[in-house]
DNA sequence: CATTGATCTGAACGCTGGTTCAGTTAATAT
DNA sequence: ATATTAACTGAACCAGCGTTCAGATCAATG
């Protein structure tokens, strides 16, 4: 509380005109960074073509968490310092995001675009070789955003099983 | 500390005759970790086939992450709480089981066996999506560790675009 | 039996961190 | 100009933490 107060220019003491505890702080943090990310999918166009949508996943999910490396990982480190309460708010949040990517497989799997060996996952997999990018990505690095986003819609397609063989 | 004392039916101070300090406790424990699972991979009969190889690594990584999931937590959640200098040892320990996942993508492409986008970002990709598991695995879900194994080396493979159409 | 050495206790120390609060400051309204 | 309100300070409070240490305990040794 005093770094942030110090961030701000303020005494530790002033911020509590602003919020009840730290608790309502870290809460308030990483629903409204569940909110974004939620939003702005909602915002998206989606392509009605299971591969052009879950192209258009892949590139969204990845320049989402690549421009707030450091929200993406308090959101993750700070989980369990939540109220159990608040977990389960953001938790809530969380599977409704899970929930668009199996939704997707789902519609992908039917239409014969995709052949996984299950769904669900397939879902976890998918986010959590995204997101894991958050991990290691620098902009100075071997890899623009672009080329990373391109070399990953490539290689989901394949996990997806894309054009596999019957 | 008091607690870790607390569980071993002594008082904390006790702990100090074992260790000079708590900061060499989560080192050794992460290290131990690291060291292991190293340790274990390097007993592993690997198969010469890629494909073969590429089961053989998933099975070997699911089974072992999902055997210490509190360890497998630890290990993340308290890497930033390191030295700087116990970190890079622990980095450096993860990069060479990094290694061990890029090489044996290298062979697999070269061979002819594997088409991937870029030999890096699969490896990094791989395993994300292996650890991630830890995440919601629990052992009496819907899945046994047996169809998990099974559902991820398909799903491995085709990451790899094993038998992909050229 | 006395001594040594290892082990553990219990209490303390210093520090940090979240939180509170009486009092000051400054802006706004009357 | 005065009264009111909001915002902030500075100091304190309290709990928890890692760590230290003098003294107690106890088994092993000579």
């Amino acid at each position: 509380m005093r770094q942030i107060a110090a961030r701000v220019g303020v005494q530790a003491g002033a911020i509590y005109n602003y919020t009840p505890d730290k608790q309502a702080l870290l809460f308030d943090l990483l629903r409204g960074h569940m909110a974004d990310l939620l939003a702005r999918w909602a915002a998206e166009q989606v392509p009605h073509d299971p591969v052009a949508a879950l192209d258009h996943f892949v590139a969204f999910h990845l320049d989402f968490h690549i421009q707030r490396p450091d929200l993406v990982f308090i959101s993750y480190m700070e989980l369990r310092n939540l109220t159990e309460e608040n977990f389960k708010e953001i938790e809530e949040m969380r599977r409704r995001y899970e929930k668009i990517v199996y939704d997707m497989i789902r519609k992908g799997v039917l239409s014969g675009d995709f052949q996984v060996p299950d769904a669900k996952i397939t879902s976890f997999a998918l986010i959590a070789m995204l997101t894991g990018v958050v991990d290691w990505f620098r902009e100075d690095g071997r890899l623009s955003s672009t080329e990373l986003t391109r070399h990953y819609c490539a290689l989901a397609r394949q996990t997806f099983g894309v054009n596999a063989p019957a």
